[in-house]
DNA sequence: GCCGAGGGTTGACCGAAATCAATGCTTTGG
DNA sequence: CCAAAGCATTGATTTCGGTCAACCCTCGGC
């Protein structure tokens, strides 16, 4: 099987052109001409948690789209003071447009499955179809409103609150597939613990006591550390403050 | 005296599409065929401190460039709790690109002059000309990494370093015609106490406290409430905590 | 002149989350 | 099987920044 057939086949939109809905997963639409030209040099790979696949100020010579799993974004302090700035899900880019560093980290989070192209035949690709621009511009900007909406979250919401909005942003990401105004949800956390705390500028032992306490409330149920079950959902979102 | 004249005469660059060095704010090479397009429809104006520029979930039907002053963006809670998510200095953009409304509020923090072209021309001559695209995207990208390092400032540095960091932050943007490597710097506050507490995520009496602190320990010299000295900037560069 | 509003500073006290510490539960590997 | 490591929970105590309150200064209006 050819990398480009096993695109086709997979169904997952890989730098697709031509789909408005890059949020709903599906894809009807990819654009040969541009696919075909970037599929034949694109390579897949799976990478277990904990890998780093950007390192703050190192060179980045290729651009990704996640087929699966999530990828977290990290900028650190030089004591060791950690914030996840971002968290990157299928079918989500992965990549620094016009530089050659990036200012932050990436590192897996789950099993990631990648698949990933040179930089120089995307941003080739890039000046002759404006639509890929167009597209990677879109994505930016998406990124520029959470990035902004969880400002607010680790800024001015309490810990009950972060947490419980934590859970919801998961829940509505983890898989882009499902209704997002679903009234019950249940999905497996892609963080630890100590992740989900730099993540919410939080310690872990608070994560740890917020999640006991939203079980206690029979807000949430957890298996296995991990397997989140929320029945309704928007009992949740009134614990996220408004 | 036409708007265009007006405009070129000022030295500022608007919506200028062919220079790299936007953050050095001299500009020389204004494109004719992009700018006329717009500079015929476009109308300057000054806006006071606390002017609505942009409201969350309002219409905006035209893009800015900021002049000079500063604006905030800022998102809040339904209970009045509010973040300041960036801000914006000469000569950034201001507006949202592919949506007709805009997730922030927009704000003058001081007086602020603008030169506003209608959103509909702006997205035409974005379709002409890449280039113009290019450059929103560019903002765009330094937007989200500035929001990114300011989500590390409020998530995981003490009061102390949040202060400093912000000074830092003014003085390295308000006039981005000086070195940013300056040894010394001069400003006046664009914001109020309250204002930084909400940048900050602190309450305004943390803050005060702080620059008391700053003032006390001889980093900083305060005069009239909003005047800054600082004739050391690496003492100050070492209280932002790495 | 007086008053009131807006912005700023400082002090006393309080509380939410951090810190320190003990313990349990899985998973992996010898 | 047991040991060790990684992850998670829970309790006791501390602390940083929030809260409440008093007071100052400046400016603009009557």
């Amino acid at each position: 099987m050819t990398v480009q057939q096993d695109i086709h086949s997979s169904g997952i939109p890989v730098l697709c052109l031509s789909c408005e809905a890059r949020h709903r997963g599906a894809c009807g639409a990819l654009d040969p001409d541009h696919l075909v030209g970037l599929a034949k040099t694109s390579w897949r790979h799976k990478i277990e948690p904990g890998v780093k696949l950007i390192g703050d100020a190192e060179a980045v010579d290729s651009y990704s789209n996640v087929l699966s799993g999530v990828v977290k974004l990290t900028k650190s302090l030089s004591d060791g003071r950690q914030q996840i700035v971002g968290l990157q899900f299928a079918p989500d880019f992965l990549g620094r447009p016009f530089k050659v560093e990036s200012p932050i980290n990436a590192e897996a989070a789950t099993v990631v499955s990648l698949c990933s192209f040179p930089k120089a035949a995307v941003e080739r690709i890039m000046k002759e179809a404006p639509e890929l621009e167009h597209r990677l511009f879109k994505q930016t900007l998406i990124e520029l409103d959470a990035a902004r909406e969880w400002m607010v979250t680790v800024g001015r919401r309490t810990a009950p609150e972060k947490v419980a909005s934590f859970l919801l942003t998961i829940a509505r990401n983890i898989d882009r597939t499902v209704d997002p105004a679903a009234r019950s949800a249940r999905f497996d956390l892609p963080l630890t613990r100590v992740d989900i705390a730099d993540f919410l500028a939080l310690r872990f032992e608070t994560v740890s006591r917020q999640l006991t306490r939203l079980r206690a409330d029979g807000i949430i149920r957890i298996e296995n550390n991990r397997h989140v079950t929320v029945d309704n959902m928007s009992r949740l979102e009134q614990r996220c403050g408004g």
